[in-house]
DNA sequence: CGCCGACTTGAATTCCTTCAAGTACGGTGG
DNA sequence: CCACCGTACTTGAAGGAATTCAAGTCGGCG
């Protein structure tokens, strides 16, 4: 069973503060939100294309990603979710989700219903202030994914993946990137990198032989982050206040 | 010599009217922001990435894109803009430019100092939820690119970013796609699909040689628009209040 | 213990990129 | 008006890189 029951939204504050600065009215606007808890199990689906949706999730537990997929067959993410983040502030302007978020562990989401979330943003400035800018990183880090899937080579675009994933990771808290322990399959990492699960495999044991990561077939930890950052060429500064 | 002189935000109004429900006070309010007007010969940089910026720009006329480089040389287009779009919403929280913004065509831009539009969207919720719901389909174009650059193959893939231009560009009176002359070269292709010009040009040929396009080597004309789609597979869903 | 899903690995093939040479067009200056 | 020049586009061929295919291994879970 998951949800810490007494303070759900720690980590949203938490991850608010960094992005406006809220005073305790704020704190405990936020913290009253009424919401509902779901659980849901590794490749469970949130969210699917085209549902009209009057929540927002926040995520308590566990990580989620987003991703839209081709008639053909072809799935794409484009973002991985931390405890702390909103999966889907778009929802409070825009009803019809237009785009899948799933789980990609075992997870824990907070559902606030967009109308008081919309509610709260027209009276405190500072959360919405915090909400927008979270809007604005956000389509910065897709900015930068059309760019890894556009033009990074194979080795740098999944090296340029684990960057991120780990810095954000680290940005909610759950530790540094250096000797981190990445919950991620090879097929994610290849629907995040648009290359094949074939050649992701390939860069994994390309980076492994270089002592860069280490891969035990479960999970993928990272040995040297600044080689990783090095080769590829990692600049944190499109995370704006999520960079740690 | 470029700008309308009497009316320069005619273009940004109406479309921000696609996104809320403004009042006479919210147009008027608009319309008085201060600005200073910027022409500037195709290909030139409007913004650079790294740029402290404290204005936004509004594009009032010619064609922008922005896009990001790689040390190595690539360049990545992720989106192009019209006249009555603002090119760079973000600056209004985020000061600091992650991407640069160059001119496709000649271009006129006024520029507005963020903190009055800031103060604008304080005291007229309706012009802040019509600027962060373009905020939030900016982000949704985004995702979409990320598909179209790492999953879609290479004919779907043109295909879907000519629908998603004439679309834009209809959506900013321009007019229909069926028959709408791109202003668009090779190059600026391959950079927004991560194709190289060379496969772009197939491409293209390709769709020239079924008489879905025409291409006089200086522009491309749409010859038959629902055929493109069709390729495409284009669900212009993800522009939200965009699509026409 | 056995099954299933995820990862691994090599080989063949296909497709894209690269390279290089050539063409067409618009703009400039004579 | 014409010749020149530069840029953008065109085209074919060679080479290489990624995908696909297929068979095999490993580990966890029932």
């Amino acid at each position: 069973m998951f949800g810490k029951g007494k303070a759900p939204f720690e980590a949203l504050v938490r991850k608010l503060e960094r992005l406006a600065e809220l005073n305790d009215e704020d704190r405990q606007a936020l913290t009253s939100l009424p919401f509902t808890i779901e659980t849901i199990g590794e490749d469970g689906l949130l969210i699917r294309a085209g549902e009209e949706k009057h929540h927002c999730g926040v995520l308590l537990e566990g990580y989620a990603c987003r991703s839209k997929s081709l008639g053909s067959g072809g799935r794409q993410i484009f973002s991985f979710h931390f405890p702390g983040d909103i999966l889907d502030v778009e929802h409070i302007l825009l009803p019809q989700a237009d785009h899948d978020i799933e789980a990609a562990t075992d997870v824990s989401v907070a559902w606030v219903p967009s109308a008081d979330l919309r509610k709260l943003t027209q009276e405190r400035p500072a959360v919405a202030d915090a909400l927008w800018r979270d809007c604005l990183i956000d389509a910065s880090v897709f900015r930068e994914w059309v760019l890894n899937v556009g033009k990074r080579d194979p080795r740098s675009r999944v090296s340029h993946m684990l960057c991120e994933f780990a810095t954000r990771r680290e940005a909610a808290g759950l530790g540094k990137p250096q000797g981190a322990e990445l919950p991620i399959s090879h097929q994610q990492i290849s629907d995040a990198t648009g290359l094949t699960p074939v050649q992701v495999n390939r860069m994994l044991h390309l980076l492994v032989a270089a002592g860069i990561i280490a891969d035990d077939g479960q999970r993928l930890k990272i040995m040297n982050s600044d080689a990783l950052r090095e080769i590829a060429a990692f600049d944190p500064a499109y995370l704006h206040a999520l960079a740690a």
